[in-house]
DNA sequence: GTTAGGG
DNA sequence: CCCTAAC
């Protein structure tokens, strides 16, 4: 009888909290319907975890927190550019991925329509596939003064390698970003390999790390896209803002320990500022250069 | 049917 | 928590 007011258990704000971390806030429903987190919250409706949700976003803000500006709408937003650096960077494949973005993509890739009106969205995965293909072309074409893009395209489409169907064009930025970063040495409409071409550079994934990367607009000289570094930072963003929201949460946070929470915000806020602006650019054809 | 917001 | 407008 007495159990229409039901005082919220510390396990159901905690699969409340992971919840929100996998679907992002505002997929109530699907949080809901999650195996992983449906035994928890059996007692509560999608109405429910909104409302507590809400409650645990101005909670932490009462302490005397300057920032009130900020919260829900800001994390909406990091989290639909991960969503979208997710689809780009997995293109497709459905093999099964640990990565806790990976329910996301399945929401949201259908309906933000993914596609490549973008040049941000080419691939991060499949790029060293590309990579490979297009040094074992160099390799193997006797040109000695380098190939040139449709030969390069010939060639690995009479090697049958599984490629999409806009391949010409992410060949050609392929080939643009490599010649970029002197792993291949480009002569005319010419591509050759060199010495850096088989150096093996840190895999950018699997490390949420620190984004180093600050935006340099004022005389770029046409260098690499970087649609890698969009991503993560992206995703980086993402998760640093639901970090904040974890220690938040937690009982008694110390004033030295809010301070870094608080940092933490900021900084993702300014690297989710630049993965905007990088979209921007991008999606209106211009090259820019992270360095 | 769901969600966001006000009550 | 409930109610309601909006999607």
């Amino acid at each position: 009888m007495g159990n229409q007011k039901l005082k919220w258990t510390a396990e159901e704000e905690d699969a409340l909290l992971a919840g929100v971390k996998q679907h992002g806030p505002g997929k109530w429903k699907n949080i809901l319907r999650d195996p992983n987190f449906a035994d928890q919250l059996s007692n509560r409706s999608n109405i429910d975890l909104k409302d507590k949700w809400r409650n645990l976003s101005v909670a932490p803000d009462i302490q005397g927190s300057k920032d009130k500006t900020r919260t829900p709408k800001v994390k909406a937003a990091a989290f639909e550019l991960a969503a979208i650096a997710a689809a780009a960077t997995n293109t497709s494949s459905p093999t099964a991925i640990s990565s806790p973005v990976a329910p996301i993509l399945r929401s949201v890739s259908s309906d933000v329509s993914n596609d490549d009106n973008c040049n941000v969205v080419v691939d991060a995965k499949n790029a060293p596939r590309y990579d490979g293909m297009i040094f074992e072309a160099l390799s193997a074409l006797p040109d000695a003064n380098g190939s040139d893009v449709s030969a390069i395209f010939n060639f690995i489409e009479q090697k049958k390698h599984e490629v999409p169907p806009n391949f010409r064009r992410i060949l050609g930025s392929r080939l643009r970003r490599l010649a970029a970063q002197g792993k291949l040495e480009k002569t005319q409409n010419f591509y050759k390999m060199n010495a850096n071409s088989l150096v093996i550079r840190t895999p950018a994934v699997a490390r949420p790390k620190e984004a180093n990367v600050k935006p340099r607009q004022t005389n770029s000289p046409r260098v690499a896209v970087s649609q890698e570094i969009f991503a993560e930072a992206s995703i980086t963003a993402a998760f640093k803002l639901v970090e904040v929201d974890v220690l938040s949460d937690v009982v008694e946070v110390a004033s030295e320990e809010r301070e870094r929470t608080i940092r933490l915000a900021e900084e993702a806020e300014a690297i989710l500022e630049l993965a905007n602006w990088l979209h921007e650019e991008c999606c209106q054809g211009k090259i820019v250069e992270l360095a």
